[in-house]
RNA sequence: GAUUUCGUAGCUCAGCUGGUAGAGCAAUUCACUCUUAAUGAAUGGGUCGAGAGUUCGAUCCUCUCCGAAAUCACCA
């Protein structure tokens, strides 16, 4: 296999040589201690008190500012950036000057690893700076890192095409902070999202990937083989059925992180692969799961933003509970001015037509009544909005309403005009849900490819009975875009997925 | 899957009606012991996404392909 170097490259692969002539390893295995970090040293270090004075540290170089026999630099750790005095005195003190003369003003480049041991001071200009004593080459860069360089708060030469930042993550996090700042808040919100659950009591499970029956949702699934027992799995859609199943069997507060696949468009908004948080809670209903989830998205915010105002685009987004509660016909009624409650489907199809809105003939009751929502009702809701009672056909996993007939107990949350979670008083009768599945398999006949599949054993379980239950769905990546002001799921996903690079 | 736009040096971008390419940063060499978008001087670096066609001649025009973005469709 042949590659094509760049002469950048070629001159990064002969210092390398030349570093190994000199004896230096430029991977060498042993540790390298590290006693602080650049932030601490940035927020902690004071003149008058001279601390500081022996700092092992660590970073990838950032920038390199050689001024004769003084050399400026900039590493970069974990915690951000912190300048380097490297001077032929403190490094080469004695008869031998290569490792200033050599190293540092010839063999380093950006972008290489490096191990500093010396003290810290404030320059001429103000900077707190570390005077290295000791340099250790820890690991050299063969390739050249894009240069960004910032200037009261201006970039210039910023890395931003979204190909290379995507595909090569590990150069967009060396070189874009904003973007480490992006994750470290992902992160941070499914901590607090866990903790607060854990605090609640419950627990936290892991369900199969590899399903036998891809249930839970209405998606098309991604199908595998397993060669050993010769039959097709389908990677999971969703982990419904399986958390329920755990109630069943005693658990009564169990969620899961669980990675999703579906194999449907990509876009904005949409990855093959995706994160949902499900949770699921014996003995509640859907007003319980109102107040939880609403006490929870507080929490996050504050948490991230250290209040409940979020910025979002040029909005902001109050995550102040508790959140507005419409239910679906009167959302239908208020945007459109239509009152669709107690219309069939050809008085619906009708309205449809009105509206403009496509229609086909996979599509039942409830079907139509989601699509006028879809259409003219869901962008509308910015802030946080939970919408609630939706029409049976659309919920063939809900308990049918206590009091409205047609409907089933559910809320969907909107925010930003998207759905974010969607729960429900889950369906435990277990009469009513075979006849619901049956229900499914009459649209699956009539074409609709996203209708359920019957899962039998999963009926089992329910007639093995399970505890009245609500339970809920919140899509974590969605909800990493709102709290990281990201208007792209790629910008929230570490790896999103993209088509392969052609081989070279 | 459809439509539109885009792909030029390591990075960010110029490049007129078709005459085989430029800048800044980065790199190389030299000078400089407190710089900070360091500075000054010099130098090198390109299969213009890939392939085919039109043409005397293509980065530029046409077609096909590869990749990306936006919008739409499907969905969360």
């Amino acid at each position: 296999m042949s590659q094509h170097l760049s002469e950048q490259e070629i001159i990064r692969r002969d210092k390398l040589t030349q570093l190994e002539e000199l004896g230096i390893d430029p991977y060498p295995p042993e540790m390298f201690e590290v006693n602080c970090n650049s932030l601490q040293i940035l927020k902690e270090y004071n003149d008058t008190e001279k601390n500081f004075q022996h700092v092992s540290i660590a970073g990838r170089i950032m920038s390199i500012n050689p001024k004769g026999k003084v050399t400026f630099a900039k590493i970069q750790d974990e915690k951000g950036k912190i300048q380097l005095y490297l001077s032929i005195d403190n490094l080469s003190p004695g008869e031998d000057k290569t490792l200033y003369e050599k190293v540092v003003l010839h063999l380093l480049d950006i972008g290489d690893i490096i191990g500093i041991k010396g003290e810290v001071f404030i320059t001429r200009t103000g900077e707190i700076t570390i005077r290295a004593k000791e340099l250790k080459l820890l690991s050299k860069a063969l390739r050249p890192l894009p240069v960004v360089k910032v200037k009261d708060g201006e970039t210039f030469d910023a890395f931003t095409d979204p190909e290379q930042r995507f595909r090569q993550r590990y150069v967009d996090l060396v070189v874009n902070p904003q973007v480490r700042e992006t994750f470290i808040k992902r992160t941070l919100m499914i901590k607090t999202i866990r903790d607060f659950l854990n605090d609640h009591g419950a627990m936290e499970v892991d369900t199969p990937v590899l399903q036998n029956i891809p249930g839970g949702a209405a998606a098309r699934p991604f199908i595998t083989h397993h060669n050993a027992l010769d039959v097709p799995f389908y990677l999971r859609i969703a982990n419904e059925l399986y958390l329920k199943r755990l109630i069943v069997g005693g658990f009564d507060f169990v969620f899961e992180f669980s990675r999703n696949f579906r194999n449907e468009g990509m876009d904005r908004t949409h990855n093959p692969e995706f994160t949902v948080l499900e949770f699921y809670v014996a003995y509640k209903d859907y007003f319980w799961m109102m107040d939880f989830t609403e006490k929870m998205m507080e929490k996050m915010a504050l948490a991230l933003h250290g209040t409940t105002d979020v910025p979002m685009g040029d909005k902001v987004l109050s995550f102040k509970a508790p959140f507005k509660r419409v239910a679906i016909h009167d959302a239908i009624k208020e945007y459109t001015g239509f009152d669709v409650e107690s219309m069939n489907e050809t008085e619906l199809l009708g309205v449809c037509k009105q509206l403009h809105i496509e229609t086909d003939n996979s599509m039942g009751k409830g079907k139509l009544i989601d699509e006028i929502f879809g259409a003219k009702c869901e962008g509308n809701f910015i802030q946080p909005t939970f919408i609630i009672d939706y029409p049976v056909e659309l919920s063939p996993l809900t308990k049918k309403h206590r009091t409205k007939a047609g409907l089933v107990e559910r809320f969907e949350l909107m925010i930003n005009g998207k759905e974010i979670a969607n729960a429900y008083t889950e369906l435990n009768d277990p009469i009513d849900q075979r006849a619901r599945f049956e229900e499914q398999t009459k649209l699956m006949e009539r074409g609709d490819d996203e209708a359920m599949f019957i899962d039998n054993d999963f009926l089992r379980a329910l007639e093995h009975g399970m505890p009245p239950t609500s339970g809920i769905g919140i899509g974590i990546d969605r909800l990493a875009m709102l709290m990281t002001n990201q208007a792209s799921i790629q910008e929230v996903l570490l790896f999103p997925q993209m088509k392969p690079e052609k081989s070279e």
